[in-house]
DNA sequence: CATAAGTAAACGAACATTCATTTATCTTTG
DNA sequence: CAAAGATAAATGAATGTTCGTTTACTTATG
């Protein structure tokens, strides 16, 4: 039996990665990424049974890596600040580290795969977000408030920052580079927020 | 000379924005646009020089009119309360009141021409805004802070919770109904984020 | 040598766009 | 005031291209 080649295999998912960032969803096609990749089209067909379900498998091993690397050194044990303060380190570290593959999961969230990958993703943040929220509102660390309330204000901002940052400019198209320095500024104003 | 008939290319820009919010922009296309128009796909291009064309219009368009609708009845002068509060308001309402040109206006903004149309419609915004966070900071009822910190959390969480509102859904999947009383909610605590 | 990996070439369908023609409405003319 | 002429609106059918996918075949390896 001959061996699949896990570096084509790689190769094609990377590829597939820079396609999406540079064309959009409707500028991807499997002849386009067959050519890329330098493989037959009909290859495709044996790592993926279409299109779709390259998309799929696709957008949700990113939203996964995304959400590993969101959890990292969190738990929902940690007091509100200390842990908010993790939350926007890690997924500000994500976005500006993998800004290929970030940028590839944001274009599948917004493609009509959108719902399916996200609700795929959500599963592994879920309980520990519930549970590190309801922690802060008993240890009187944060007002209570609905969760899609607390939800927008803790994260919006940071979402609309990096969005900003990739744009490259802001509302008005100024230039606009995203820091550290910035992060902490907005980060004590959210917490002075949502704190009691 | 035979007179345009107006009612058709109404219709034609009306179907555009359904086609768009039903099958996203990778669905959209000019045969299915207008057969549902029931016109020949040659009068597309009567109206419009090409497929770019269409969509540029449609989309510098309808952001006219988003940014119509929420600088109405507000100016630079307002205090900042004030005036942030009939910003949240007047987008808000544009968001629920216009469900499906919100939509259209969204899908291209993140298709391939959506800096050509954020940049035209920029052009409305900028001044006023300006004006408005520099009198802001002037009179002491906002925190000197750089523009996209101050954007980021005036706006951030309002557009984080519209589109909860539109999914229909939380991050964790759960049922969310937007409501003026969690608007107002929300904005309490932008307001304390903000103010001195 | 069996079996899965991999391929080149092709499939019909859908795509954006154009062409040759007809239709409706305005302006000019008798 | 009506018929003729002018012209843009509107069309149905076709263009060549690209799409996702399949078929018939070859290649490599356990």
């Amino acid at each position: 039996m001959r061996t699949r080649n896990e570096q084509k295999e790689l190769l094609v998912k990377e590829k597939a990665i820079e396609l999406l960032v540079k064309y959009g969803f409707e500028g991807f096609s499997m002849q386009k990424l067959a050519k890329v990749a330098k493989i037959s089209p009909a290859t495709l067909y044996i790592y993926y049974s279409d299109k779709d379900d390259l998309i799929k498998k696709l957008g949700v091993e990113l939203g996964a890596k995304m959400s590993e690397m969101t959890l990292q050194g969190f738990n929902g044990k940690m007091s509100h600040a200390e842990g908010l303060k993790k939350q926007w380190e890690n997924r500000s570290n994500y976005w500006l580290n993998n800004l290929k593959e970030a940028s590839a999961y944001e274009v599948i969230r917004h493609s009509p795969h959108g719902q399916y990958v996200t609700s795929a993703t959500a599963g592994q943040f879920r309980p520990v977000m519930e549970e590190f929220a309801k922690n802060a509102i008993k240890n009187n660390e944060l007002r209570p408030m609905p969760f899609e309330v607390y939800w927008s204000i803790a994260y919006g901002p940071l979402y609309t920052m990096v969005k900003f940052h990739l744009e490259g400019s802001s509302k008005g198209g100024r230039p606009f580079a995203f820091s550290k320095k910035i992060m902490y500024e907005a980060l004590d104003l959210v917490l002075k927020a949502l704190t009691p």
